[in-house]
DNA sequence: GCAGATGTACTTTTT
DNA sequence: GTACATCTGC
């Protein structure tokens, strides 16, 4: 068994996975082997007698945990699964789970994403008598979310806002607890804020946890840091893996900071740095070497590669951005027609607002291509509707997910109607779900509102009932008919895309009984998956990190867009950027295309456009 | 209360 | 060029 464990790593992998106790970070280039060494050692202190359920590892996506969770058990077998391994905030709401009781949270709490987060401080923000404008919910949750990720206090973070924004935080801070919702924040936060203050919780959590590992560590934020902190405690048996080159989530919160320190934070770690890149030829990985020793602030290393010198890396000038988008077509065309599958070719970007480009010109020449990222399944209307029917149902103090579906479908109840049903309600200290039938009995809606609240009241009752019985891709289908969302959505002009999203939302909910597990589920998702068949694939650098394709193409390297204007004011974002570009040659085995256009229609509007002063940083090898 | 008209702003987005 | 949010008239 031992013999397996290290079969086939190098010496500095092999260190990695053997490395006994105490703090261990290991710099993992692109295309190191990091995932196999992570899962090996898993692997390995499973051999030496550390049971799985004393392991934890932490990664940032979906995704990645699964994958870890996928190779873990074919080494380990079944041992494996009872490894925990997901990401930071599934962490967090297991965690709050099991423990917000402690704080007065009920076990069946619900999650905010990001859209009822900002719908919830608009309406904080207009309760407090303030000015509201547009973009205003955005700015405060920015604000709030960037206080929380970063440990920093409100008064320390520079944005501009004409009125003092930590009423309105206190205020919607208030509401979450009386709602009984977390917010994608509070998953890292309140677990953070409980463990430093009550010692007999951290004292279990350590006790529970002998061993943690953390994946893309470079993309930590504070919060995240002092987690860990509180989780390690004196066993101290901390390892993180992580590419400071890699790190392209700053502007989020993200502390490159936390890995280039890791050594000083955690006295007496050991330090391996995994620098044998077994993915790009020599030819990509020094062009990329070239860019990325610009960077000041970042750990010296230099990756080599297994492969032969291989294709320069090429870099071509375009009189505009559809000939540019042309000329790629044209290229990956012909690389398909010598036998290339779509499959091994990616298509990049700094702003989605270029994927038009491109696209018009693979429709021209009939390339098979899939857009990743953009419009996320689980934020689409309709599918968040139908999921807030289930939200009131598992946890009815839940305001914002009846201001949701009190009128959707419209049933008279607008937001007259809505507003006194609230106001009525918080008089006599009932969520407003629970207030409608005496609000109907003391005649508080009177006129056309009232036979809506009266058909709400049954349709609900009508659902709750039928929740009894019935696992959730029957209740999800049930709910679809009795609310008339169904007819609405039929009536809609895009309603049959619609409609095919919720079906295949109900048959992805096969198997589902619990509401809350399948809600914290929803909540917690993304469609970075789905998307399948054999073609291109096209998306944003920042999707593209933890990718990796044969052939890559990587369009507008221009001033303004890579680096992006909006990331050019200080050397930190410059940095970032440059690291954005590293991500995605890095990404490619065989060949990447860089290209820029003398003039590109940018949101409807002609502009002129000067090279990427990283073109000229890029030296073939 | 609702549907259509008008205005405005416009990175990146693991959860 | 478009999406989304707010405004306006029925």
């Amino acid at each position: 068994m031992n013999q397996r464990i290290l079969e086939g790593l190098n010496p500095e992998q092999k260190m990695a996975v053997l490395h006994e106790g105490g703090p261990l970070l290991i710099f993992a280039g692109a295309g190191s082997g990091k995932t196999r060494v992570i899962v090996h050692r898993v692997a390995n202190l499973i051999i030496q007698g550390v049971r799985p359920s004393e392991i934890l590892c932490l990664t940032f996506t979906n995704k990645a945990a699964a994958e870890m969770k996928h190779r873990l058990n074919i080494i380990v077998g079944d041992d494996g699964s009872n490894v925990w391994a997901g990401t930071f905030h599934a962490f967090g709401a297991r965690f709050l789970r099991h423990e917000a009781y402690l704080i007065g949270y009920p076990r069946s709490f619900v999650i905010y994403d990001e859209a009822d987060q900002r719908s919830l401080i608009a309406k904080c923000i207009k309760e407090l008598g303030i000015n509201y404008e547009r973009g205003m919910d955005a700015k405060v949750a920015w604000l709030y979310n960037m206080s929380r990720d970063t440990m920093r206090k409100i008064d320390d973070i520079e944005i501009d806002l004409f009125f003092d924004p930590k009423d309105v935080i206190a205020r919607y801070e208030q509401r979450k607890k009386e709602f009984g919702v977390f917010d994608f924040g509070d998953l890292l936060s309140v677990p953070c804020r409980m463990l430093s203050t009550m010692p007999e919780l951290r004292e279990k959590y350590q006790a529970i946890y002998r061993h943690i590992l953390v994946d893309e560590y470079q993309d930590t934020n504070t919060a995240q840091y002092s987690l860990l902190v509180q989780l390690i405690g004196t066993h101290r048996n901390i390892c993180v893996v992580g590419d400071d080159d890699q790190s392209i989530y700053g502007w989020r919160g993200a502390d490159v900071g936390n890995i280039l320190r890791f050594k000083d934070d955690f006295a007496g770690a050991n330090v391996i740095t995994l620098e044998q890149n077994y993915r790009s030829s020599q030819g990509i990985l020094s062009a990329a070497s070239s860019l990325i020793t610009n960077n000041q602030y970042r750990a010296p290393k230099k990756l080599r590669s297994t492969k032969g010198k291989g294709k320069d890396i090429g870099i071509v000038e375009f009189s505009d951005d559809e000939k540019e988008a042309l000329n790629v077509a044209y290229t990956i065309t012909n690389l398909i027609s010598s036998g290339v599958s779509p499959l091994d070719i990616g298509v990049f970007y700094r702003v989605n607002a270029l994927s038009r480009v491109i696209e018009e010109a693979f429709v021209r020449r009939r390339i098979p291509y899939a857009v990743y990222g953009g419009m996320r399944f689980y934020e689409r209307r309709e599918i968040k509707d139908l999921l807030a029917y289930l939200r009131i149902i598992a946890n009815p103090a839940d305001e914002e997910a009846l201001s949701r579906i009190i009128n959707t479908p419209p049933r008279g109840i607008g937001a007259k109607t809505h507003a006194a049903l609230v106001a009525f309600a918080r008089e006599s200290k009932v969520p407003t779900m629970e207030a409608l039938e005496s609000a109907l009995a003391q005649n508080i809606v009177k006129g056309a509102g009232r036979k809506g609240v009266d058909g709400f009241i049954s349709l609900m009752r009508d659902i709750r009932s039928y929740a009894v019985n019935s696992d959730i891709p029957d209740l999800l289908a049930f709910i679809m008919d009795a609310a008339g969302l169904a007819q609405a959505l039929a009536a809609e002009i895009d309603g049959e895309d619609r409609l095919t999203n919720v079906k295949e939302l109900i048959a992805s909910a096969a198997g589902h009984k619990d509401l809350t597990r399948y809600l914290e589920e929803k909540a917690l998702m993304t469609s970075m998956d789905v998307e399948s068949g054999d073609k291109v694939s096209v998306m944003t650098l920042h999707m593209s990190k933890g990718l990796e394709f044969d052939y890559v193409f990587i369009l507008g390297l221009e001033e303004g867009i890579l680096p992006h204007s909006r990331s050019m004011d200080t050397m930190l974002e410059i940095e970032e950027e440059r690291r954005l570009l590293y991500v995605g040659i890095t990404r490619a085995r065989k060949q990447v295309m860089l290209s820029w256009a003398r003039t590109r229609t940018l949101y409807g509007r002609e502009v002129y456009q000067i090279p990427s002063g990283f073109l000229s940083e890029i030296k073939p090898c």
